[in-house]
RNA sequence: GUGCCUGUAGCUCAAUGGCAGAGUGCUUCACUGUGGCUGAAGAUGUUGAGGGUUCGACCCCCUUCAGGCACCCCA
């Protein structure tokens, strides 16, 4: 490469291509949100530490949040995630606001780690949260927003599974094989790892944590019980809830979901490429509080959280990504050579004025211009030239489909 | 933050210490009113960057940057 200043390691370009795939994306993820009548919101990308320093401990802010300060010495926050801001904003108007809110956003994001394939430093994330109730009615609505995404972009229940738990069971279950409270945390952890580590590392973690040898053996078979849901009444609910709503070819049962964050307390959930060689697709559950430690009135509440980077991985691999967005609506005009440009500038403005997207060329060879607006991806290529002036036509070509035809100039706007 | 792999033309990749190449794409022409085909000609590189070893380095060594894989964490 030559001496370009190069970019932020773990950021990527968006060039018009990928700029016009990622609104696509946007527009998808809208009509999923909006169809269950969600609205939009947003924070601001900078926050103080101290919306995070709430959630002491957790790794996301102390050692992965891009952190700087202001020219007046105060620390900032490049947003790692939505829900403190989120939480703030719920608690700062939690008088007036109309709950249960229906809230999504789309936005950018920053962590700082190390970049690999579905994970880069500056992402984009799709938010979604339905909070002020404690439902498993609302569970299930997530759970079908999520599905619709999901089939509006062309990904079938045979390619990508919607994998769900419930925390309440797991912990019912671990309390009953004798696993005590303290050790629970450390445990679930490990759960939510277990197709991570070798068989044999993963037994010598869980053993370290004094766990008996009767006791593993117990959660083996406690995590390939896969009829587990059956023990739980809300999990028979949401099955039989998300049937209803048309989406439990999506929704299956996976003791092994845990999610990594604290604060979910009862449905946990993650989407999965079902051939396994992806990162999850977007991952979220229900939380008994989100405001807590915000301040203001406890809170409940179910929502998940989807990145761009491994969903536009998992449709391109599907070759489900939409081509030729970048002119959708755009028609290209020739330029037959140096006496018709003046017309062919009027052309361009009676398009104009009739609603379509117009790129004119520069007098050259027909050839090459026809070249032109085929890179360009535009469907609509237009000639005017001596024979179209005199009848008072012109011809429009389609350029996928190769036919061309002459329709007169008055009519130029209800051809297409 | 830890361990490992990779980096050569716009793209995909050759060249195993001895003249930097191919396919594809690109430009021009055949084609003086038409882009997907065909034929012909042409252009393109500080081999990611910096240093070292050597008569000689894409190749070996060191440093660094970027990407990838597994951890960690998570979207």
């Amino acid at each position: 490469m030559k001496n370009i200043v190069r970019s932020v390691k773990g950021t990527r370009d968006f060039y018009p291509d990928e700029m016009a795939r990622r609104a696509w994306l946007v527009e998808k993820l809208k009509a999923a949100s909006e169809a269950f009548g969600y609205q939009r919101y947003e924070g601001p990308c900078l926050e103080t530490i101290d919306l995070y320093a709430a959630k002491s401990g957790e790794e996301l802010v102390k050692e992965q949040a891009f952190v700087f300060e202001d020219r007046g010495g105060d620390p900032i926050t490049l947003r790692p995630e939505l829900t403190p801001t989120l939480a703030r904003m719920v608690a700062s108007q939690q008088n007036e606001l109309v709950f249960p809110l229906r809230w999504w956003a789309f936005g950018p994001f920053w962590r700082y780690e190390r970049p690999q394939k579905g994970r880069t430093r500056e992402f984009y994330q799709w938010n979604i949260d339905l909070i002020g109730s404690d439902s498993v009615q609302a569970d299930a609505e997530l759970l079908a927003v999520a599905a619709n995404f999901l089939s509006l972009v062309g990904l079938r229940a045979d390619m990508v599974q919607i994998l769900i738990n419930d925390r309440r069971l797991m912990d019912r279950k671990l309390t009953e094989i004798g696993i005590g409270t303290q050790t629970k945390p450390e445990l679930l952890k490990l759960i939510d790892r277990i197709d991570k580590q070798p068989a044999d590392i993963w037994e010598k973690n869980v053993t370290d944590l004094g766990l008996s040898a009767g006791q593993v053996d117990a959660i083996k078979v406690l995590l390939a019980n896969t009829d587990l849901w059956q023990e739980s009444e809300e999990l028979s609910q949401v099955f039989e809830y998300v049937r209803a709503l048309g989406v439990g070819e999506y929704i299956r049962y996976e003791p092994k979901i845990i999610r990594g964050l604290d604060y979910y307390t009862g449905l946990v959930f993650e989407a999965h490429e079902t051939k396994g060689d992806f990162r999850a697709i977007l991952g979220g559950g229900h939380y008994a509080n989100l405001v807590a430690d915000v301040g203001g009135q406890p809170l409940p509440g179910v929502g998940f959280a989807m990145g761009d980077v491994v969903v536009m991985l998992v449709l391109e691999a599907y070759g489900l990504l939409p081509s030729n967005l970048s002119y959708p609506g755009t028609v290209f005009v020739t330029v037959f050579d140096e006496k018709m440009l003046v017309e062919s500038i009027k052309l361009t403005k009676e398009l104009r004025e009739s609603g379509f997207n117009v790129i004119l060329a520069e007098p050259d060879k027909l050839g090459k211009q026809f070249k032109l607006a085929d890179r360009l991806g535009v469907k609509f290529a237009l000639v005017l030239g001596p024979d179209e002036f005199a009848n008072g036509t012109v011809t429009v070509k389609d350029l996928r489909s190769f036919e061309q035809r002459s329709i007169l100039r008055t009519e130029i706007g209800s051809i297409f």
